[in-house]
DNA sequence: AAGCATGCCAACCGCGGACTT
DNA sequence: AAAGTCCGCGGTTGGCATGCT
């Protein structure tokens, strides 16, 4: 079969326009199909990446406001590298987005802070981390009372959660009784068991914190 | 003014999971 | 059940813009 050129680089404003009418007459999805049909030389993924970061409706171009700010670092705290997950709960950000900026502004901030206050503590960094996690540059202490409380019962008909709650159960984040996740963390959040030092550690269940992640309670 | 270094961000790549045949 | 395809994710790279020497 003949394989198509595939173009790569830079959009350009034509090559926008004409994905972004294509999308918004025949709708997202089998972008394969998209980008064959639209007749723009990008490949499937490409089409789909530039539409979801740019064409979309409601996207938010710009500097992240002090709140969402905020917010990224204390879920990243939660979540790790989980850019899907954080954008979600910042309306009109995207992950690449989110990434993007934690990489360049937030992580860099944190790596120094880390460094101040571990060599003013003087204890070592893996020091009361419970479990593997991707929250290796997330130290600093947020703001506890911002953090809202997970539902208090587990809502087992809630099955809108089941990619977040897929992608929660990710092996590597499992402990051995495939039931609880600890994530080394010095947050006060409510989140916490009464008995844990909020400066250590947050333990939670995974049936608790996916609705609650997913509850608007959080943006 | 020119060359180099650094920062930033858009886009690509590879992988794994879900879905379809 | 197996193979193929599609989709979405996180990591990484390329290139432009800006600052510094």
């Amino acid at each position: 079969m003949k394989a198509r050129k595939i173009k790569k680089g830079l959009w350009r404003p034509e090559e926008d326009m004409i994905l972004k009418q294509y999308v918004e007459t025949h709708g997202e999805g089998n972008w394969a199909v998209v980008s064959h049909k639209s007749g723009l030389k990008r490949g499937g993924k490409s089409c789909r990446l530039r539409w979801k970061n740019y064409l979309r409706p409601n996207i938010k171009r710009g500097g992240m406001s002090p709140e969402e700010e905020d917010l990224i670092i204390r879920m990243h705290k939660l979540l790790g590298n989980r850019w899907s997950l954080i954008a979600g709960r910042l309306p009109g950000r995207t992950d690449n987005e989110v990434k993007n900026y934690w990489n360049t502004h937030l992580n860099k901030r944190h790596s120094l802070h880390k460094r101040k206050t571990l060599a003013a503590n003087g204890r070592h960094e893996d020091e009361n981390i419970s479990a593997t996690s991707a929250t290796d540059t997330a130290t600093e202490a947020p703001t506890p009372q911002s953090i809202p409380p997970p539902p208090a019962i587990h809502n087992g008909s809630n099955d809108s959660d089941s990619t977040e709650a897929m992608m929660m159960g990710r092996k590597e984040e499992r402990l051995e009784d495939g039931e609880r996740f600890v994530y080394g963390c010095d947050m006060g959040s409510p989140l916490s068991m009464p008995a844990i030092n909020y400066s250590t550690s947050v333990v939670f269940d995974e049936e608790l914190l996916v609705p609650w992640l997913d509850s608007s309670a959080f943006v």
